[in-house]
DNA sequence: CATATTCCTATAGACTTTATAGGAACAAAG
DNA sequence: CTTTGTTCCTATAAAGTCTATAGGAATATG
């Protein structure tokens, strides 16, 4: 969920003309108000987005949507893709239930897996997400 | 874990030559025992396997191992490899943050990322995993 | 009957997920 | 300088998932 509101959010945002609060991107997204505002920080962690505060603040993308890779956006709200941590990249961790790494057959596998998946997730943008919609005037996105 | 445990135990099953107890493959496969009995349970009513009770009983694989798909596996003890629900063939459930599924932008994208995985996954078999293991007498898996 | 094993049910701690609530800090407008 | 509309921060919480453990019934073999 907490992924696929942050995805929303960031389409809703690469289709608006100008920054947006993160109540009207709530409602356009249909996502919770208060919960999107969390996952809006952790954005903004992540460099995805920018926020002014105060009253006519909000919030708008700090690149262009093609920049911004979906891959990327997952390991930040998500965590690591690949199904086992001693597979993970960014996210590297030790298996407790294997002592010869450089052998594990699972490993191995999943190192495959990861390999396929990143490939697909980080050569995806915000634009590509975009550009699937149909052309139409009003944008409805889901 | 219990993806990996399960698939563990398929693959020690695959390189044994006669049935297995339990403790042994726990132990072959460096597995908590009482958890991998569950395991094995819901690889039995998946069909993947086959058991035997009493003494001198045990657990052999249903079917030969290049026959058992790792994908296959993976939807039985994890469910759905789809990132979100409306994407899924075998667990689909409408999301209920999307009222148009059809032109849904992140529906589409999340599509193609499990075409993706289940393309790898379901062209995986136990084998295959079994060939990933550098030839040796003694082996070692992990 | 003794032993080895699968099978079944219940339990439980730790963690993650999916939020909600309340208000402080901040900025702009009147 | 107060009102209004925001972001930002902290705390809380219900429900669910994950990772097991415990105890014993049912079953098969010798
Ligand atoms: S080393 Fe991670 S699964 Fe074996
Ligand atoms: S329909 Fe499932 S993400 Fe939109």
């Amino acid at each position: 969920m907490k992924c696929k509101y942050a995805l929303k959010a960031l389409v809703v945002l690469a289709a608006a003309e100008d920054k947006m609060p993160s109540k009207a991107i709530a409602k356009k997204a249909k996502v919770p108000e208060k919960f999107l505002e969390a996952i809006l920080t952790e954005l903004k962690k992540n460099g995805a987005i920018t926020s002014e505060r105060g009253a006519f603040g909000g919030h708008r993308l700090a690149k262009p949507p093609a920049k911004i890779m979906v891959g990327h956006i997952i390991r930040a709200i998500d965590g690591m893709l690949a199904p086992v941590s001693c597979a993970s990249t960014f996210y590297y961790k030790k298996c407790r239930d294997c002592t010869h790494e450089e052998v594990c057959v699972i490993r191995h596998a999943m190192l495959e897996v990861r390999n396929q998946l990143s490939d697909k997730l980080d050569g995806m943008s915000v634009q590509n997400l975009l550009d699937m919609s149909p052309k139409q005037k009003q944008k409805i996105f889901w």
